[in-house]
DNA sequence: TATAAATTTGCAAACGTTTGTAATCAATAT
DNA sequence: ATATTGATTACAAACGTTTGCAAATTTATA
């Protein structure tokens, strides 16, 4: 049915070797051969059989992006889309597909990551989670495949990987320097533990930043809990009396979605922002610039992480060899219509 | 390196076949003999090959998802992580991985709807775009390739293939019954020509309820722009004379994006939403649900969509056939608070 | 106990490639 | 004319499976 290298060789009157190294561009054929092979297969719409050639070569051009499965969390869910658009764009440019999965078959509890690498699907791994287990970390490592943590920082074993984030401790201190620039003493901060180390590295920036500038009883004003918009939501009406009384005048949330939580509570109970409070968020998602007022975010930078990402892996791909490298993405600021200066 | 059914042959002394039957559950194996090799195989964490077996089996269990590469148009990104999600889900099911790229390679402008199917890379399709090349088209059908149209309906071939959208005629009718209930004699549609067929039917279903509430004239109460964000916005921005005249008493846009432009748009003229108007959305987007006010909107129903649009084609895939089939999946109303009675 | 039947196992070809090595051929040097 | 060389092409094994068929083994039957 599907056209085969040795359809080619047969109209052409040559051997099937000689029909791959055409294709291929190898020195070893003839011009004229070649000429004649290339204008068969391109009229027969011909594509090598991936599987055949995979077989042989041992690597598939496809690379397994595992995510998680439940996208509860709507932070990650909101840069999902734009991050997967992205790899595959950047793999494209090496002619790379991209697959998607969970950690885990969701219905047999199979690890997923070990079927893609036991089972030869892929060439490599990008893993945008906050942990692996340790089964599949085991066979990553036996195996050897090239893998790069993307975007969340994994509880455990990151620092034998290549780790490609954004910089949260910077981000961290740019979210108080601003804020301080505009003039705000009082700050709260609603955070998160987190899964993943990122929101730490967050917070420890943001609060050197305060310290160095005499703020550090503002330790206390800070809050701990799912990073959700539920919960920033709730959060927030809590704090209606304080807020109310102006014992802060912004509020730092370390998540876009978290800011978005604030916005709504504040809409709702009729406090201005950023007439009343200032909010600045984290992530510097495309959101933030459709609602009103615009959100002053700290802007994760997907592409240039992607990017980065992408080119480490496909490195580690053609070297055989897994990299130990820490990348750091610098993030920015956004200035949107959400803080005002005081 | 890797474990194959040969290195489970040599340690358990039997034949390969005999390992192969073993794994796969066949009866011509002894009881016994089958339990050796089981546990042979899990000690070796075993998975087949799956390049091999594609060679023998001809099906690869990938699926490919097809969607553009430009996601300029918001609205099908918001979407998209949820979709993508889902069918995901939908497809571990069947232990089939997904894999994604945009109909065409953006660096080398190659078909990678041709490369899926001639490079024997996937047992199906799901196209979620405007349109289909004739050329891709052609291989499609060529080669018999079972696939689904989810979430738009192409310019062409959608008669021909399955086709699995929610019912934009019904959502039509929904809304402005739902607006006609609410008292509103005079609204305003924000719409959009659009890449397909959808927003067509959308606007007919619309069309025809007002009909027959004797409000036909209203026909003329519409724009036709892109259908984002930026579009609904300034079209807003430009009537603000009308809007603060009570010209009219709702608007209905024809997306969320454009939902959320209107939004905007409103609160930096001092409009109250639904005070001084009343906004209704389509898509049905979570973020509807975070923003101030609440969107009221008709909702796609996307997990629906997914699930039916994966069954549909997994059963193609197991009959060997393109199914040629239309389903409508009704949407609904989510009524959050940006509609009111007047 | 011999034979037939049923069960279990092994053999070998096939899938579509890649690639090292051998064979062929034409051209050049002797 | 013959040997040498270099360019081109063909051959065949290998990759890890599946599967029809034959062979071997066990069990049942007479």
């Amino acid at each position: 049915m599907r056209t085969t290298i040795k359809d080619i060789a047969r109209i052409a009157g040559v051997n099937i070797s000689t029909v791959s190294r055409s294709l291929h561009g190898s020195i070893l054929v003839a011009e004229k051969t070649r000429k004649k092979i290339l204008k068969i297969a391109e009229e027969l719409d011909f594509e090598f059989n991936s599987s055949a050639q995979n077989l042989i070569t041992k690597n598939t051009n496809i690379i397994g992006i595992i995510y998680p499965g439940d996208l509860d969390d709507f932070a990650l869910g909101m840069f999902l889309s734009s991050m997967l658009t992205k790899i595959r764009e950047e793999l494209e440019k090496k002619s790379h597909f991209a697959i998607m999965a969970p950690p885990e078959n969701n219905y047999s509890k199979l690890s997923n990551i070990k079927k893609m690498i036991n089972g030869g699907y892929v060439d490599g791994l990008i893993i945008i989670n906050w942990m692996i287990s340790k089964e599949d970390w085991d066979c990553i490592i036996k195996k050897n495949v090239p893998h790069i943590f993307l975007h969340h920082i994994p509880n455990k074993y990151s620092d034998r990987s290549t780790l490609v984030v954004n910089d949260n401790y910077v981000g961290g201190v740019l979210a108080a320097k601003y804020l301080i620039s505009l003039g705000h003493k009082s700050i709260f901060c609603i955070a998160s533990k987190g899964k993943g180390k990122e929101f730490k590295n967050r917070i420890e920036g943001y609060f050197s930043e305060l310290k160095k500038n005499k703020m550090e009883d503002n330790q206390s004003n800070i809050v701990f809990g799912e990073c959700t918009f539920d919960f920033a939501y709730n959060q927030t009406l809590k704090m209606e009396k304080e807020l109310k009384n102006k014992k802060y005048s912004a509020i730092f949330a370390l998540s876009d979605a978290m800011a978005l939580g604030v916005l709504k509570a504040c809409n709702t109970m009729g406090i201005n922002i950023p007439g009343d409070l200032s909010l600045l968020g984290y992530d510097g998602h495309e959101i933030g610039n459709i609602i009103y007022p615009q959100l002053t975010t700290i802007k994760q930078p997907v592409d240039a992480l992607v990017k980065e990402g992408c080119s480490c892996l496909i490195n580690q791909i053609s070297n055989k060899k897994i990299d130990i490298k820490k990348i750091l993405i610098p993030p920015s600021i956004i200035e949107g219509e959400s803080c005002r200066e005081i």
